[in-house]
RNA sequence: GGACCCGUGGCGAAAUUGGUCAUCGCACCUCCCUGUCACGGAGGGGGCUGCCGGUUCGAGUCCGGUCGGGUCCGCCA
């Protein structure tokens, strides 16, 4: 007999049905037991009497909570006085005429028929397979996957293509820290992880791959903050040949106006189109580049997205006394000419636009320098020579050599925008398996010492003590 | 690299100024209950207060260190 689901329950009132599920919850009156059946669509409620034959009510009393139970039962119309309104199958209920267990249970290390906001996130992250069976986590994955189907697909329909581009690169200078991957092929040598997609996207589009997007994965091995992971997930696209900045800008705009509609009716954004300030005009009114524009902050469906733009092109890193980008050095600057770069770097602006929301920063985008000598003289003013650029960025420059269009692109991080718009703290709670502050998951318990085999191996030095 | 906060049975919390304070709720176990849906009722098991050291007649309660979490600054092209 083919499964049916609990949801599935209500419009089959009168019939013989099959569920399997978790036992969410054990009423038990002596001779009278309830079960809240529990699966990915609801819950629903079956109904054990004596009246049933022996060995299934004997085998009812040995069910606990979380055991996997496989129920065969008649959906019934419960009487006007015991419907439960709370729930979407509270107007029926199954009458049970057997029952099998697939899978017993230890008791839960923690309750998880509750939003689990007040218990420890140590234990909620050590046990996550245990965590991730709270409503809510399954609601925040179920609408991240959602969101993420719908990206995909008006993606496509504007003529997009999702290419994957490495995630096994090399290490660059300039940018975040990055995680090194040992080679075993040639020792010495190191992988590094893609810290984003930037470089090969533009290699796709000197391609002639015009439209592209990924939703990548990246990884940055910075400490993290309650709104940052080592590895997390941006929605990257770069086009070719845009017009201006806001094609993209209005790109974006787009695609976030229909996720809320669609995905997220109950929020209400508060000025659209996006409404756009100058990074200057933000610092100076608000004192940051990312600030809350929400009209009442204790709304907690409004989202107030807003684009900043004209970012400045560089800014002065005093830890390694030179400039540096403040976006990347691929970044277009607005001023294009570098003999006018020594008027002062400070003030020469960029093509650089973020966009913010609620006070978060949710994507970056920028159009790009596709002038080879204007790129050559940014990086030189970032304090890089001929000869590193060569053995950095030969691949690039030569791309580019090749013939490159105008382009830009945007990424924007969605594991911050689901917390946001999933009205969470921590974008710990819209990631299936996240890491801690620390970068440590504390369930499979990584990082981890390897043997001295595999350090061998890898051509790294071996410890002596182990 | 720096600053701050937290750490009590499985989970969440309580323990006046350090002195029977290891308590409560949930969960768990046993028994009773045919209509509950946070079911109800009776009884029971479980911690020596993250760890180490110090102060004291006496510390969960003070001090130091350490381990483990969290937040923030730096950092995050």
């Amino acid at each position: 007999m083919k499964r049916t689901l609990n949801i599935e329950t209500i419009s089959k009132i009168g019939e013989e049905v099959l569920l399997k599920g978790w036992v969410h919850s054990i009423r038990a009156h002596g001779k009278i037991i309830f079960i809240d059946l529990r699966d990915l669509t609801g819950i629903t409620q079956i109904v054990f009497t004596p009246k049933m034959e022996e060995e299934y009510y004997n085998l009812v009393k040995e069910i606990k909570p979380e055991y996997i139970v496989e129920i065969l039962g008649e959906v019934l119309e419960r009487p006007d006085n015991m419907k439960n309104s709370e729930i979407p199958t509270g107007s029926i209920e199954i009458k049970a005429k057997s029952l099998k267990i697939l899978s017993c249970a230890k008791t839960m290390p923690f309750p998880i028929d509750t939003n689990g906001y007040d218990i420890g996130e140590k234990t909620r992250l050590e046990y996550r397979y245990v965590d991730l069976r709270r409503e809510r986590l399954k609601r925040n994955l179920k609408k991240r996957f959602e969101t993420i189907s719908l990206m995909r697909q008006i993606l496509k329909e504007k003529g997009f293509i999702e290419i994957e581009t490495p995630i096994l690169t090399k290490s660059t200078p300039e940018g975040a820290r990055e995680f090194v991957v040992p080679s075993r092929n040639f020792k010495g040598n190191f992988y590094a992880l893609a810290q984003s997609p930037q470089q090969y996207k533009q290699l796709l589009i000197s391609a002639g791959i015009e439209k592209y997007f990924q939703i990548a994965r990246c990884f940055r091995d910075e400490d993290p903050r309650g709104d940052r992971q080592p590895e997390f997930t941006q929605l990257d696209l770069e086009m070719a040949f845009p017009e201006g900045k806001e094609e993209i800008m209005n790109l974006m705009e787009d695609i976030y106006i229909k996720v809320i509609k669609e995905i997220f009716p109950e929020k209400h954004i508060t000025q659209i189109p996006f409404p756009k300030m100058t990074y200057k005009e933000a610092m100076e009114k608000y004192g940051g580049d990312k600030p809350d524009m929400r009209k009442d902050k204790n709304d907690p469906n409004e989202l107030a997205f807003w684009f900043i733009t004209d970012f400045p092109m560089f800014e002065w890193k005093e830890e390694y006394k030179r400039w540096g980008a403040v976006h990347h050095p691929f970044t277009l600057p607005q001023e294009e000419n570098p003999e006018n770069f020594k008027e002062g770097l400070e003030n020469i602006l960029a093509h650089q636009f973020d966009l913010v929301l609620n006070g978060f920063e949710i994507a970056g985008g920028s159009l790009r320098t596709h002038d080879i000598e204007l790129l050559k003289t940014c990086f030189m003013v970032m304090g890089h020579d001929e000869k590193e650029l060569e053995e950095k960025f030969k691949h690039y420059f030569d791309a580019f050599s090749y013939g490159i269009p105008p382009h830009g692109g945007i990424a924007s991080g969605l594991d911050r925008f689901f917390a946001v718009a999933l009205n969470e703290e921590s974008i710990r709670e819209v990631i299936a398996f996240p890491k801690t502050g620390d970068s440590k998951d504390l369930m499979m318990k990584s990082p981890s010492k390897i043997t001295n085999e595999q350090l061998k191996e890898l051509g790294l030095k071996v410890e002596e003590n182990e």
